[in-house]
DNA sequence: CATGAATGAGTGTTCATTCAT
DNA sequence: GATGAATGAACACTCATTCAT
């Protein structure tokens, strides 16, 4: 029996979680120091490591919750009906989001992970977990897509699923760096292009692609 | 050891640069100490600042030399009569480097300089300009291929372009961390979507996309 | 060891101060390194920087009490009645403090600081305003003296200000680098022309002064 | 029969004192590193270091030869017939030096070294020569102006020397600090001591001397 | 439970000095 | 003789973490 409740170690828990957000994204997890989170959460040192082990945790449990958070968001990618316009739901979602200015903090936290998941295997687990189940949702959209004849059945189902996801990334990169890139003209050609794919289905296709890879 | 001769010291820069380059890759730039560049080099801290100003001159270097490599490597992009095997030879010649063991330590500290362009201008001026080039070479190949009736002429050439160096930033992404992923099959989808696009221009367009675009 | 006194932090702060001024006194300001300094405190480098921002900080923190403790010695001097009898007061005061031990590492800490105004503005400042107090506070009681008659009117209040201090700055430097020098005899002699400059009240002095100055 | 004669090492060992001078002036011995002063003298560190043996050995050449030339300074001081024009043509060369801009330079060398005296016992030697010769000038001066009947027989001669010498010394203080003192005024009223005290030969005296020293 | 003073190994950097050329 | 690249011990300072209160 605890002597604080639940709900109050939860709440402690997210409010040092949001300051350790704020610091990183302003200062990056390895400039960010323990004290930034200390005077930003309004907490004391000894209370943060009442509920975190270490930085590293504190890293590694934002690193977890982005993951979660992005899960969530794909949960219902693989239902209803029209798969195209499921696609193109998905990306106007994951592109309309990127306008809150909230998302520009996650985005830093996320794009720093990235790099931090080169060295440390908790991360690049979690890391790699964002990637290969939005992939596998992807997939499997691909596939019901070929099944109904809505993209064409040469396409590698996989080899497209990462496509898009590395379609989402370099954006966020990109606008990371450069807020005034244009996400309505990349969305639109993202949907212009996959368009042209869906219609590669009605096609007489050999000859091309034959010669295309010929070379 | 006086009055030294250019390429002497031109071999202790990159000696110097080298062994930063390797720490940083193993380590990260903030984890790795000038000690361990110390070490790694053979050298002592005072040489190393007889080259350097700091740590992060170290890593400005670095991410300078990068980027006139990747923009050296666009160098004759622009040039030549087919478009289409142009920019197929470009995706090649990018995802055949990535074979080359040497270009892992590169791509490490590529992504690494992503995270650190959030944090530092004159880093994020060397990452945007590793965008900006390439896109408006990208641009410009596009654009010709329009003119040449090789693309439809209704896809918007910038977002094109940024797409297709958000397909490499992705895959980079991806592949660091997760080293079995399949290059090849990426690319073969990558050509195979071109293939896509540049058939759209023999096709009646105006009714579909607008369809497309509705809902 | 948390939510300390007020009183607990105030004997941190001068053990760490007494800690310095002991190595100031015993190497200097520039050879003394915070090593000793955490070493002749007894606590850690950690401690002292919660305490002072850096080491000119301690610099300045002694070089503000040393000025602050002056000044408060010259609190009293311009009271009472007897002039005469006040400035051979203060002459005695300044001189008698100099037999104790404790004030032979004040006085080497004071003249470092005065090589150190040379350079610093914070510590010119100080040091200045360590003369410039007193200064005033002698001439008002020059002035006052004259007034009474107790001395001659021809003499220029500031400039005799000026010189008090004179002979007090170089006796502390003669006997900072010479003990055996003779504060007793000094402090005799200077009361001997004190005493012959109030003899001038009552003395025929215009042509004397003027044959003085011809030459 | 060395290499290079006598006279271009006397050059080069002087280019070198002045370069040090000019650093040490500028920045104070501890700051001054001797990279200044091989950039300031435009030779080689290698060079530097065959004509002294440390940067320690350079501050102490640099405080002999502000002794040498203060030496100078007073050699004639005990020389011609009418004492006090003496003393008083000595404070004047010394006050009137002041205004040379070089000479700026140079007392902050002079006030830096009062502080190394502290530390370093061979400076100490040096400075402490810089006082006892020019005390023992003064004091042999006093005594002949007192059996001359020009100074009152009952001064302490020596601590007359010292006196005048902290007269000089706390000056410079007072200038080094704020250029705006007022050297002529000073001397004025140095001046004017020195005539009162003249005056006192032809004065009743014991009385007022005893009542003075009785309290 | 919470506090925050304290720790101390470790950081990036400097600089007096040396010595191969 | 002269050079200046190289050395490396030492420097001021930081910060993740602990634990007495």
């Amino acid at each position: 029996m605890p002597r604080v409740s639940e709900a109050h170690r939860a709440a402690r828990r997210s409010q040092i979680l949001d300051a350790a957000a704020r610091c990183f994204a302003r200062e990056g997890f390895h400039r960010a120091t323990m004290h930034d989170v200390v005077r930003e959460s309004g907490l004391s040192p000894g209370a943060i490591y009442r509920y975190f082990r270490s930085k590293d945790d504190l890293v590694q449990t934002i690193a977890a919750e982005r993951h979660a958070r992005e899960r969530a968001w794909l949960a219902d990618a693989n239902r209803g009906a029209d798969v195209l316009a499921q696609v193109r739901g998905l990306a106007r979602a994951f592109f309309g989001a990127l306008r809150d200015p909230a998302e520009r903090t996650r985005r830093s936290q996320t794009i720093q992970l990235w790099a931090e998941a080169l060295r440390r295997p908790d991360i690049r687990r979690l890391v790699r977990r964002g990637v290969d189940e939005p992939r596998a949702a992807l997939r499997a959209l691909v596939e019901r897509a070929q099944r109904q004849g809505a993209l064409p059945r040469d396409l590698a189902p996989d080899a497209v699923a990462r496509m898009m996801i590395a379609l989402f990334q370099g954006f966020v990169l990109q606008q990371a760096w450069d807020r005034r890139v244009d996400g309505d003209a990349y969305l639109a050609t993202l949907e212009r292009v996959i368009d042209a794919l869906a219609r590669e289905v009605s096609r007489p296709r050999p000859p091309r692609t034959a010669s295309a890879r010929r070379e």
